[in-house]
DNA sequence: TCTTTAAATGTTATGTTGTAACAACAATGA
DNA sequence: TCATTGTTGTTACAACATAACATTTAAAGA
């Protein structure tokens, strides 16, 4: 499948989830969304209003991209990378898979980022580990340094 | 052993570490490391600099705090914290313990901190998990976001 | 000791990320 | 139509971080 069908399918299923939300996916936000899902990386609220820009020709003020990048997280859409202070299209939109807790790995390098789904296992220990500790996790979701195969080590 | 015990003690340490990298530990540097050894949570380089004003009586403006925060992450003697932005001093400077990859569970919302040691196994599960991806770890340190027991849920 | 050099710190300016507060506009339902 | 709510525009500012250059301090060699 090519990117830009992949993109329209996202933006598709993405307008249908947010009906079934009772929330609406404005053109703005659809324009945030496109843009993310263009991206080939993380990218800050700042860039992506750049980019939207002069990549796509929407202008929309950093101010708003973050209101909607705060509304599209709320809906699962992207997902916030606080390692990075920045933003990804969640790599499950367009496709059928039920929504996981996510783990990143993210190229320090290129901000390229990968989202996979390490073993539960995996997570339950990290947990037991916390618990061992007397915290509790607030988010299960990982974030982790890395270097990516296209960047030199 | 009190607080104050460990503080000298560790900036003992810190000295003699220092000494045998061939660098050195100066006022300025003792000063920002003894701040965050007496504070209870993760700083930013401005709260420290604060903090060291406000609590130690030292005036040490935040571009050498972070200059200084630099040197000594360089010499492990403080970690900084990417998710949260802010440092916290190395908990094993007083200690016997070798320096080992380190974890930490970061309540979001006190900003405490507590390092930990994870099993290696689940260290080496992640990278498995990156290896497959394509990618590699950069750094083998985790950050968790956690509340901790004194926060509530 | 004196001089030279390098390291550390001071100072000013600016860039980047993020939030607060309020105005303007649009959509919805009574 | 009018009131209400939600969305976006606009301005201002707070917090985090770095760049560039000046000054001071410490170290090393003559």
């Amino acid at each position: 499948m090519t990117r830009e069908s992949l993109t329209s399918t996202a933006l598709e299923r993405a307008e249908k989830h947010c009906k079934n939300q009772g929330s609406k996916l404005t053109d703005k936000r659809r324009q945030v969304l496109s843009g993310l899902l263009a991206s080939e990386k993380a990218l800050s609220a700042y860039e992506l209003s750049d980019f939207c820009r002069t990549e796509l020709g929407h202008n929309i003020l950093p101010m708003s991209v973050y209101r909607i990048l705060e509304f599209l997280e709320e809906q699962n859409l992207v997902h916030r990378l606080n390692l990075a202070n920045k933003y990804v299209a969640c790599s499950h939109i367009a496709c059928e898979h039920e929504h996981r807790l996510p783990q990143f790995l993210i190229c320090t390098s290129c901000h390229r980022v990968e989202e996979v789904s390490l073993p539960s296992s995996v997570m339950s220990s990290i947990e037991g580990g916390a618990k061992t500790a007397g915290y509790h996790l607030a988010r299960n979701q990982l974030e982790l340094e890395c270097i990516c195969s296209d960047c030199p080590a």
